[in-house]
DNA sequence: ATGACAAGACTTTCTTGA
């Protein structure tokens, strides 16, 4: 069995007590972190491998950025997302993983939040989505298994938040958006947690203002999209909300999803 | 009501985020 789980930690460095805590109680075997906000250098790696934990990252200064950690040994990591030279921003990273029968492939994207409507921010998220997109497609040509595993910033359905009509103006839940995300199941890629759970009501994201958390006013953002291979293994998925309460939270919380696949021995 | 928090940076005020 192994365990893959999506995190945005919204700061490395101001995370890095509350993250080791929970990769002592849960020892997730692989992790995908965005928002490490640091540049490579400056990634805290030694408190994550001294808990056994292999480390690519891709950052930038002062925010974006992700990283894998893998219990696993990483093979050919690869930041950026395809189709746009020009795109300076740090919001992916492609690793490979040995497993009985083959690779497993798992990426760690930050997908733009596109906020505020009417600036160039939303046609930025639009044209990264349809550059995952076009990703997505030609990766399924391999007949792997793959993991996309991020913070998407998109609501899928309203029963993904609390309180949808306060999206109804917000990147997040704009049906270009949700088209977007629909198109990669479209395409054959499932939802690790909507696969497993049906229910309204479980959400990955409460903002720090206004008590959100205390009023369980929380938005499913954060997905884990499998390909065909990866959705035959998937075995469990679940949101890891009681991060939340922690001191120093992320306003993001865990999802893990847990696979039958067999690490090869190295 | 674009308020409220939080993190990071050429910091004591700004940008960015969702």
């Amino acid at each position: 069995m192994i365990t893959i789980a999506t995190w945005n930690i919204n700061g490395v460095k101001a995370r890095i007590e509350t993250a080791l805590e929970w990769l002592k109680q849960d020892t997730p075997d692989i992790v995908c972190l965005q928002e490490i906000k640091s540049v490579d250098e400056a990634f805290p790696r030694e408190p994550f491998e001294a808990l056994g934990y292999n480390v690519v990252t891709h950052g930038q200064k002062g925010f974006n950025g992700v990283a894998i950690l893998s219990r696993f040994p990483l093979e050919d990591a690869t930041p950026r997302l395809p189709g746009d030279d020009g795109d300076e921003q740090a919001r992916f990273i492609e690793a490979v993983i040995s497993v009985d029968g083959g690779s497993l492939r798992v990426v760690s994207l930050y997908l733009p939040n596109g906020n505020p409507l009417g600036t160039e921010k939303f046609p930025y998220k639009l044209g990264w989505m349809n550059r995952l997109e076009a990703f997505a497609a030609d990766r399924l040509g391999l007949e792997e298994p793959l993991v996309l595993a991020g913070d998407y910033n998109v609501i899928p359905e309203p029963r993904d938040a609390k309180n949808p009509q306060d999206w109804v103006n917000d990147a997040l839940f704009q049906p270009e958006s949700r088209g977007a995300f629909r198109a990669l199941q479209s395409l054959g890629y499932m939802d690790a947690l909507r696969a497993c759970n049906d229910a309204a009501g479980v959400y990955s994201f409460w903002d720090y203002q206004a008590g959100a958390w205390q009023k369980n006013n929380g938005i499913r953002i954060d997905h884990l999209m499998l390909s065909p291979q990866a959705a035959d293994r998937l075995t469990a998925c679940e949101v890891v909300s009681r991060v939340r309460a922690w001191d120093k939270p992320s306003d993001h919380v865990p999802v893990v999803a847990s696979f039958d696949f067999q690490p090869l021995p190295n």
